[in-house]
RNA sequence: GCGAGAGUGGCGGAACCUGGCAGACGCGCCGGACUUAGGAUCCGGUGGCCGAAAGGCCGUGGGAGUUCGAAUCUCCCCUCUCGCACCA
């Protein structure tokens, strides 16, 4: 098809009635049927291709029904990125898989009474369907979904791996327990005492869990953070405070009465002689036995079992420094001093050792809960620079007389007097230096159905037994009542739970707990580069030919996904399977889109759907509104952007006049005027840039810059054929039906534009000619006169004299300095 | 409390990296053209104040500093957003 443009000249309407409009509905269904056809974004695994690779990852989808507006933004820029380095002459590799095993999955299906594996696969086809009317470059051959046997099997193969290296094991331990959803949840995914995902009050339970032993790789992963350069420094910061390092000491305290040795840790082991009393957290194993002992039993398990039937949430705003006195003693062993034991609930157990020094002059905490009990608060610190042998600080604690005061010490704490006494504790024997990291271990274990299966057999003879490789998978049963009960569904499963130890061919029981999902997508990257191996997960060579460039995804996997992700990495990296500990290179996080400044929801009933909107603008104009909206890594509020959702979107009114240009400029040839070709160069410069550093709005604005320059040279009777074509081809990662249909249609090119070169940069043809000189006085602009390009310093400043506004400003006053900025700026200064 | 980031028109935002004409680009709004109509298309205008205009003055959260010159660099303050949070 030829495009023919009428032009209109002469009158005020310009291209006042193409013949050709811009026409989504017609182009986009036909160029993604010849796309796929001729699998244009396929990956070449050919290693004599000469081109430099590019791996181009988007974080794999939870499939929850069609895609969501967060979705869309996500893998457009996604889209853009792997589009860019394909024109640029990259061979990319962007695919693409599903998330599919977890929880809503289950939920769904028993509101529905549908089967979650139903469920699962009918929203993969729709969100698959979606993806490809949106136009997104994957390379559909790799496409893998985690809840099928050919993915899990190798979930569970690594699962094993790690438990050869001793990296996963069992134990029983407090879990937290969503009452909901009726399973156990990781830390990570506790938010405020609530399950992150339904929001309901965690619980403590004690089970027997599998853990991943990530905090034998806490000082390794934050380590290597200081590789990940390209990433957003807020997810780094937000990495680092999860693993939580704390440098100090650990010091054994005794307890008088019954001798029980307790340790301690502490990031001020100079203030030990300032202790005044010691608190033991409610779950303590201690304080059961030390309240019998101390007589206040009855008082201390009155608090012990209201804590403790209290949900979690309830127990961090605990604003009160309640907590009950044991009746015991402990003694310090730097001074020997007794003083009083508590249980109070502003002591975790779940952080260092679950008892801490009470130290009032020196803590906030420890100070409001002396208040409240009536302790002393004595202030004794090594003062700075004048560190004191600590084997006389016994003396210390009356110093200056300050015994009692109305808030705690403010004093700094000086790392000399913490090394000199973390020291002098381990040369007493009482203890020494240590880390303490936040970062717990990683509980796997879930007591629902749709997850890929724990490969283990439990054997009373042999404990513990793994899968045999060659059995894998352990598949899913379908026929479960996957109905949460508060164990596992699979243990209701008879056919399932019965077998025989691979060791010894007794009667065995298989686990029944499946794995966190985040397992599964632990790896997935993994799994792209080696599409249908049958010989493992993935292989070495695959991985490292294609190390991820570039990652796509939401900002709320900062710590869960990614920490687990790169704990995976450097886990297989020990176990020689991979060649590098980190597996991404670059980051780049999309913000949300929310609407009317909050989230979108379905009981505030305001969920936008993209695909309506698709069908109705076209997938052009839908990547083009989320790209153009605003910077990349902030939040869309919808609600600003499109308004009452009805509105023709603006950057679909600029496809249409980009639609009229073009044809015009094809329709008329001619030659093209310097500024347009000067212009054409600059953006090819400055779009280049921009899709570097991720500003594609900015980008997209240089884009429409570059069409209203085209036509105002085309009204002027000029040209714009060269503009056209570097339009066409800088618009491809944004639209790229419409670029294509420019490209082939209306520009008449053979091939794909999407097998064109990016267009090159001509710093020749980008440089002006001439510049305008800024005439200041006293730095307020005066005049400014257009000069050639290289006037030279002499000259510059013998125009900007003959001025008349610059001397009309100066008046009769004296110029003291004349500064030249040749020949850009001539600034004359007064005085 | 700790940590990170941000304050620019009616709105989203650009210019900040690299100090030199603030408000690019788009939305919205106002006016006009074409229209039976417009939620279509096209043309023009649009930071504030004064002015018929030319032009002038003011203007990037507040205050100081560096500089001939600051939205931009430095310091202090205020406000907001996000993350973590009784972390010993």
């Amino acid at each position: 098809m030829r495009v023919s443009v009428r032009p209109v000249y002469g009158g005020e309407a310009r291209y006042h009635d193409p013949m050709h409009r811009y026409d989504p509905a017609a182009i986009e269904p036909k160029w993604q049927q010849v796309w796929e056809e001729q699998e244009l974004s396929r990956a070449s695994d050919d290693p004599e291709d000469p081109r430099p690779r590019f791996y181009a990852l988007d974080m794999f989808p939870y499939p929850s029904g069609d895609l969501h507006l967060g979705h869309a933004e996500a893998f457009s820029g996604g889209d853009v990125i792997a589009r860019f380095r394909w024109l640029q002459g990259y061979n990319v590799l962007h695919p693409i898989g599903w998330d599919s095993f977890g929880l809503p999955a289950e939920n769904a299906a028993i509101k529905r009474g549908v089967h979650p594996k139903e469920w699962t696969y009918e929203n993969i086809e729709q969100q698959a369907a979606s993806f490809k009317r949106m136009g997104f470059s994957f390379d559909w051959t790799r496409r893998l979904h985690s809840s099928d046997p050919e993915y899990y099997r190798w979930t569970q193969w690594l699962f094993l791996k790690l438990f050869e290296m001793g990296l996963a094991y069992r134990k029983n331990a407090p879990a937290n327990w969503c009452p909901n959803d009726q399973t156990v949840l990781a830390n990570e995914q506790v938010i405020n005492g609530a399950c992150e995902r339904c929001g309901t009050a965690v619980v403590r339970k004690d089970l027997t869990q599998w853990f991943f032993k990530i905090t034998d790789y806490a000082q390794r992963l934050l380590d290597d953070m200081d590789t990940l350069e390209e990433w957003p420094e807020r997810v780094i910061t937000m990495q680092r405070n999860w693993i939580g390092r704390s440098e100090g000491a650990t010091v054994r305290f005794t307890v008088e009465e019954t001798g029980d040795e307790v340790e301690v840790f502490t990031t001020r082991p100079d203030t030990l002689w300032g202790v005044t009393f010691f608190v033991f957290a409610p779950e303590h194993p201690l304080v059961e036995k030390l309240a019998g002992v101390g007589g206040a039993a009855d008082a201390a398990r009155a608090l012990v079992d209201r804590l403790q039937s209290t949900p979690l949430t309830n127990r961090e705003q605990a604003e009160s420094r309640e907590g009950v006195p044991l009746g015991v003693h402990i003694v310090n062993p730097v001074n020997g001093e007794r003083v009083p034991v508590f249980v109070a609930p502003y002591v975790l157990m779940e952080y260092g050792t679950g008892a801490v020094m009470g130290v009032p002059a020196h803590d906030q905490r420890d100070f409001e809960f002396a208040r409240e009990h009536d302790l002393e608060v004595r202030v004794v610190i090594q003062p700075p620079g004048e560190e004191r042998d600590p084997a006389s600080m016994t003396e210390a604690h009356d110093h200056e007389g300050v015994m009692v005061r109305s808030g705690p010490f403010d004093g700094e704490p000086s790392p000399i007097s913490i090394a000199k006494v973390s020291a002098w504790i381990e040369e007493q024997g009482l203890g020494g230096p240590a880390v303490t990291y936040r970062l717990r271990d990683w509980l796997i274990s879930r007591q629902r159905y749709w997850g890929a299966p724990i490969p283990i057999i439990h054997c009373d003879e042999h404990g513990e037994v793994p899968v045999p490789l060659a059995d894998l998978p352990v598949r899913l049963p379908d026929d479960v009542d996957f109905r949460p009960g508060g164990e596992s569904p699979l243990a209701r499963h008879d056919r399932f739970v019965k077998t025989t130890c691979p060791t010894c061919g007794r009667d065995a029981r298989r686990d029944t707990d499946t794995m966190d999902t985040f397992v599964d997508s632990s790896w997935y990257f993994f799994r792209y580069c080696s599409p249908g191996f049958e010989d493992g997960p993935f292989r070495r060579e695959d991985v490292e030919r294609w190390p991820v460039s570039q990652y796509t995804g939401g900002v709320e996997h900062a710590i869960l996904h990614l920490m687990y992700a790169r704990f995976f990495t450097k886990a297989l990296h020990d176990a020689g399977m991979v060649p590098f500990v980190e597996p991404f290179a670059r980051m780049m996080n999309q913000g949300q889109v929310i609407y009317g400044g909050g989230s979108m929801s379905k009981s505030k009933g305001n969920i936008v759907e993209p695909m309506p909107l698709v069908e109705r603008w076209g997938a052009d104009s839908m990547r083009l509104t989320m790209l153009f909206a605003n910077p990349f890594e902030d939040d869309i509020d919808w609600k600003l952007i499109a308004g009452d959702a009805d509105h023709r979107p603006g950057v679909h009114h600029w496809l249409g006049r980009v639609f009229a240009a073009v044809g015009e400029a094809v329709e008329r040839g001619g030659d093209e005027p310097t500024t347009l070709v000067r212009l054409t160069h600059r953006t090819i410069a400055g779009v280049t840039d921009d899709l570097e550093r991720f500003r594609f709005n900015v980008a997209i604005s240089k884009l429409m810059v570059l069409t209203n320059e085209m036509r105002t040279a085309l009204d002027a009777g000029g040209g714009a054929r060269g503009a056209a074509e570097a339009l066409a081809q800088m618009l491809a990662p944004f639209a790229p039906f419409a670029a294509e249909e420019l490209w082939r249609e209306v520009l008449g090119h053979e091939d794909s534009v999407h097998v064109s070169r990016w267009p090159s940069f001509d710093p020749a043809l980008a440089a002006e000619d001439t510049v305008t000189l800024v005439v200041q006085v006293d730095g307020k602009v005066r005049d400014t006169i257009e000069v050639p390009a290289d006037t030279n310093e002499a000259r510059v400043l013998e125009l900007a004299r003959a001025s008349e506004n610059a001397l009309r400003a100066i008046a009769d006053r004296e110029i003291v300095k004349e500064i030249v900025r040749a020949p850009k700026l001539v600034n004359f200064v007064t005085r």
